[in-house]
DNA sequence: TATTGTTATACTCTATAACTATA
DNA sequence: TATAGTTATAGAGTATAACAATA
């Protein structure tokens, strides 16, 4: 038997009792805690509701207009490639629109539309409900503090 | 304009000075925390080492020897079908045997090999080295209130 | 009828590489 | 040469539905 933890103890039969290891891993209850939100959230923006990652890139357009797609990709931490199926489907919703800039015709710019800024300010809202419901049995500052912890693990990002 | 949170302010040269929206929301931060973590974790474990789910099953299989593969998959809450490659993997690797129990010959006990408790252990090593080097600019207390946050969240499992 | 393990299948998310049009 | 957007493609990870064997 390996090294002994402070979550394993041996009991006098010889049974081992333990919290399994994979408590103990910041990586694995990090899954298993987002799956939960995002299962959540999905189903809180309902069918035709937004995914995740495309109410993301709305609200960073709507609060970034203007924005070059190169820019909300990296602003999302994702690659350019997998950008445009989200940008699609944002601009065949009627939500934005990709406009070529003066002085570099190769840039498009994302302008959020009138529809666009409503649809992301009743989303947000729908988020915020979700949250709020999903996490009511934490406190204020226990929200606080754990965003401030994943923020601090955000600091390697990059 | 919408309601303004406390994350936005109107500055006299009518401004929006702004922390994203997004960066309030527990879900985004998860998400995001969790790209950097797995990622980091794949990269400690190389090429040829375990995906984090992969070392998860065999984690669970080490420490609850016999667990059938259904109940294996209830507790990595996910599907039994998508546990199958899982254990397919963990077999052909000799680290787990699929053994018939007596009494119920539809169900398959997977039993570690001596060769899985030790592969395990190693990897069980590395992951600790890998979160320990990750989150090093957490304190002891830090880690724990993270993962008590994170429990609370996966309260709602099931 | 219900359950265990399995297969077939599809969908989401993401990445890499290569292309085009510009710069 | 380098960059912005795009396309093609592939690989994880996961889910649903159906099946055979067994209970």
């Amino acid at each position: 038997m390996a090294s002994l933890r402070n979550t394993e103890r041996q009991t006098d039969d010889e049974t081992l009792v333990e919290t399994p290891d994979l408590e103990e891993f910041i990586g694995y209850n990090l899954k298993r805690a987002y799956v939960i939100v995002q299962a959540d959230f999905r189903r809180a923006l309902g069918e035709d509701g937004f995914a995740p990652r495309v109410f993301s890139a709305l609200s960073l357009v709507v609060q970034y207009p203007n924005v070059t797609q190169s820019g909300l990709a990296r602003m999302l931490g994702i690659e350019r490639s997998g950008l445009v199926a989200i940008v699609d489907e944002l601009e065949r919703r009627g939500l934005l629109k990709r406009t070529h800039v003066p002085g570099d015709r190769r840039v498009q710019a994302l302008v959020p539309t009138d529809k666009g800024a409503k649809a992301y300010a009743e989303a947000r809202a729908a988020v915020r409900a979700h949250e709020d419901a999903l996490f009511a049995d934490l406190s204020g500052d226990e929200k606080a503090t754990l965003i401030g912890l994943l923020a601090k693990i955000r600091a390697h990002e990059g």
